[in-house]
DNA sequence: GACAAAATAGGACGGCTGTCCTATTTTTTT
DNA sequence: AAAAAAATAGGACAGCCGTCCTATTTTGTC
């Protein structure tokens, strides 16, 4: 709750750092100057590497939690606030490309690292699930909501796993449309089985 | 071609600790230690840690077209081929909710290091991806081959990836069963289409 | 058995890392 | 304006890393 600037700034760069280079990769030095403040200043913020990683994933989790939120707004659907989450292998394609899901190398990395955050950084994916789920809920696939909602996520990383390694848009375009028709599916089948 | 029991020994045990641990947190003690050698003598047969890393994904497209070679020979259709390829998730179900997919992390890793070897690891994914676009070719696929591989491929890649995250057997499972219907469906889509 | 070549061991080096500590500056409080 | 607290800078440290080098041992050849 503090609002402390220069700690923004830190967790911020790291974020940033850490999506492109990968925890692992990103040194107090990266972060350091990329902020433009001494390695002592900034262990005076974060007095160790595994503490600066809690902070922004709870900075991810953030992030995420206000997504959500958005789509809750933009969509007056269930229908319309799934196909939000499916967008954003198109509105963040690019960024996708260049260094895959944000959420998925994270916490492979960790998985690989042994790192004691895995379950922590987990709660990103965990997030998108929960929410998707209810949303599948509420579309009336109440036998399969939980299914479906990881189904979609392996698909989108799937997508975004290939996508960073073949730098192919066509792909990416075209893998969305079919999630978008697979969507469709589950709709088509929930309204012809009557809801109990 | 060189047969050096050494230097075959380095590679696999290399090819092992990258798997569980990733590239870049691998280190020549780790791999040296694993084989019960000297760093000294490690460095004699590989120069640099790059070399090292290009020795592995050597190692790992001749074990990758040694096991389509036995698809080739186990499956005699081309939909039972693509079945082994599906069955990889069960087969290496518990290597890959521990470490992920051997391929995929290895290629999101390289891409987040910009590393030079980055294409060749991709190499990996091509030779699936090519041999799965040649069984749906001869299954009648001829217009969907290509993309029919990537979607399996990406599939995959994101039930390897979630279940890492989620150490969930029966969603790997279930995934396997929905990527058995979809490959049916294909086949029934391909029946209906007559071949020209 | 003598000699050359290959293989192995182990230490040395510079560089980077995370961590820690102590001055100095800036800000806040009184 | 004085005192206290917070923030910042920068150096010191041990440890690990990839790399390189030089002895020593093993192996192969005549």
């Amino acid at each position: 709750m503090k609002e402390n600037p220069t700690r923004a700034g830190i967790v911020e760069a790291a974020d940033r750092l850490i999506y492109q280079q990968g925890y692992e990769h990103t040194s107090f030095k990266n972060i350091a100057d990329a902020v433009n403040i001494s390695r002592g200043n900034f262990y005076y913020h974060f007095k160790s590497k595994d503490e600066i990683l809690d902070a922004v994933i709870e900075f991810r989790l953030a992030k995420t939690r206000k997504i959500i939120e958005q789509w809750e707004l933009q969509g007056d659907t269930a229908e319309a606030r799934i196909r939000c989450f499916i967008h954003i292998l198109i509105v963040n394609q690019e960024p996708i490309m260049q260094y895959g899901c944000p959420v998925g190398s994270l916490c492979s990395e960790l998985a690989k690292l042994n790192h004691p955050s895995q379950p922590e950084a987990n709660k990103l994916f965990t997030l998108f699930h929960d929410w998707l789920s209810q949303q599948f809920l509420s579309l009336g696939c109440a036998q399969d909501a939980d299914r479906f909602a990881m189904h979609l996520l392996a698909r989108s990383q799937g997508v975004a796993t290939l996508a960073n390694a073949f730098q192919d848009e066509g792909f990416v375009k075209e893998e969305v449309k079919l999630m978008n028709e697979w969507l469709q599916a589950c709709i088509d089948q929930a309204a012809k089985t009557p809801r109990r």
